[in-house]
DNA sequence: ACTTGGCACTCGTCGATCGAGAGTGCCAGA
DNA sequence: TCTGGCACTCTCGATCGACGAGTGCCAAGT
């Protein structure tokens, strides 16, 4: 009857399958657990426990194994994130600290997470669409062509080149440079993208008609850069982790090799977080809607600056993770994160 | 006696070992091959390859594999690199036609480059060191920061943001930053990087005292920038075909997963080619420097801007592999991806 | 109404044995 | 120098049986 046991005894269970990775018997968690019971009542408890569709045995006599909803239950209602020592912290600070620009930053995060956990970091980039525009600086190329440099409040630098179809080399040409310059920054600086976007249209409208293909050419640039699917991208690293924990993949490790190379539907995986920005979130086996992760587990969180969460990070392991340890890793990395990006971009 | 005839088999020995995967024997080497002897003599021939090291016997009563010096000699003497298929070219061209920055360039290549071979693709950015400063923007934020913007010639941007001490926001703070940009522009706009650096030195050497702090700063940062390390970056892709591989590996997969996540290796390997540019360079198995890396071959090859190899690219899968196959799409996506950063540079 | 010890039963694992098949090395003859 | 023949070796896969872990259920205890 009493539910509480049989909980402890789930959570019991959990443990013992993640630390040793072989299914567990009743005999072995009374030893290890004081349950204050004896096997044959555990037993009991497993039975109504493998009812409900929480535990499950590989073959007839093996002990039992968490099932994903098993899982699910254990970070739900078993689990509280554990706070990282002391020692971590600091660690995690000193090697973020270092870093030089966004690509370091996202390139150091990556490789930390993944060495934290021992398992595949999955870093995305701030997105743009939900950043600002820093600055917009041209820089003539050859007699006719521009090169357009779109500095991101995030750090981040996209460019292109377009042809204004115009000699910009003489005194005009340099004249007009300097008004669009001038002209687009006056509109963009400091505005998110979106906005950003319309006012730069906007802009072109109410041009002079003599000026106006060259503006034209260089906002349609830009529109491009704003609005471009490329610029989701994500890092990966730590693959070599998922070789390590081999054992615990019943059909090799290539089809989950191949689905991290989807960095399309990875980035969709990665945005869909919980309505909480400040909780991290967890997606179990089979919850996952991609082909190949359904024997993973995300553990994903977003960050960025202060509390818009413009991207997210998280790490990809094997159901059977230390899900206490992995949050809090995660977690911690996010803020940290978090906060070296809002340094960088105080004004 | 007949060296010839001795190639003869050791060529027929890879393919067919390459095709199948499984030892061969001398019985089945007469069937597959019009070699116009008897499996006797092919036995006898055999036994003299591997004294010669270039064959070896998994056990007494398998067929043989080549060693990895048998793989040497089939690829410096015994095949041609196959020219690609016209549908391959052109699916090359139009794969890497559609690019939009550098990024994008060196993305779809080393995309590309994974499923043509279906193996894993390595790519180097095109190195900073060997490449000259197109043009340097400053760009103020705040009162006293500047934005440093370096834009290389081969498309790629570097951002770095300095402290000037100096307020930028008053009459004297904006000249200040345009004689600077100017400055700068002067003498390093064009110009190779290890050139630039010490031109850039002279100039704050020889600045008024009043200006100097500011422009130190700036050019501190860019020297930075100008030798830095971390700008030597490979991107991968294709992983996932490791897996595919697998009965290859001795070893399973994870030794050489961990070998790709060390990129600066990777870079060093990437960077050791063959004295001829043009040339397809292979290293074979333990000809490889690498812990981990020593049940794979690398096939690599310069790319970049003209007669200059600004970096390298290249394939790594097993030593089983299809060299001539291998070596043509290497040298096929090299020569593209010369031709389109040639294109985006033409000034 | 739970809990507990006991016991029969089920399966998967491990090791040994064995036969089949593939391939070799060597020899004697052309 | 090549060829056919032949004895030998070694791996691979299947079969078998003992072993052990773990369960499910039952009857007795609290």
């Amino acid at each position: 009857m009493s539910e509480d046991r049989r909980l402890m005894v789930l959570r019991a269970i959990v443990q013992d399958y993640v630390q040793t990775s072989e299914p567990v018997g009743s005999k072995a968690l009374v030893e290890r657990h004081h349950l204050g019971v004896s096997a044959a009542t555990v037993r009991n408890d497993m039975a109504l426990l493998e009812e409900e569709g929480l535990i499950h045995a590989p073959h007839t006599s093996a002990g039992r194994v968490p099932t994903d909803a098993g899982y699910r239950v254990f970070v739900d209602r078993l689990s509280a994130v554990k706070p990282l020592g002391q020692g971590e912290r600091r660690a995690i600070g000193q090697f973020l600290q270092g870093a030089v620009d966004l690509d370091d930053v996202v390139d150091r995060t990556v490789r930390l997470l993944a060495s934290l956990t021992r398992q595949v970091a999955v870093v995305q980039y701030p997105s743009l669409t939900r950043s600002t525009v820093r600055h917009i600086e041209l820089v003539p190329m050859g007699s006719s062509h521009l090169m357009i440099v779109l500095i991101v409040n995030t750090g981040r630098v996209e460019q292109r080149v377009v042809d204004t179809g115009r000699v910009l080399t003489d005194p005009t040409g340099e004249a007009l440079v300097a008004s669009i310059r001038s002209g687009i920054n006056e509109v963009a600086a400091g505005v998110p993208f979106t906005v950003a976007a319309t006012r730069l249209r906007r802009l072109v409208d109410e041009a002079d008609d003599a000026d106006r293909a060259a503006l034209e050419a260089v906002v349609s640039a830009l529109g491009d850069a704003l609005v471009e699917e490329r610029e989701e991208r994500v890092v990966l690293a730590g693959q070599a982790n998922l070789a390590r924990a081999g054992a615990d993949f019943p059909r090799s490790i290539g089809p989950i090799l191949e689905a991290l190379e989807e960095h399309v539907t990875l980035l969709r995986l990665l945005g869909q977080l919980g309505d909480d920005p400040e909780l991290v979130s967890v997606r179990i086996g089979s919850e996952n809607p991609v082909t190949g992760l359904q024997t993973t587990s995300l553990v994903s969180m977003g960050y960025g600056s202060g509390s818009e969460r413009v991207a997210s990070l998280g790490v990809l392991g094997p159901t059977r993770m230390d899900y206490p340890t992995t949050m809090a890793s995660v977690r911690a990395v996010a803020r940290y994160v978090t906060e070296i990006l809002d340094e960088n971009q105080a004004t």
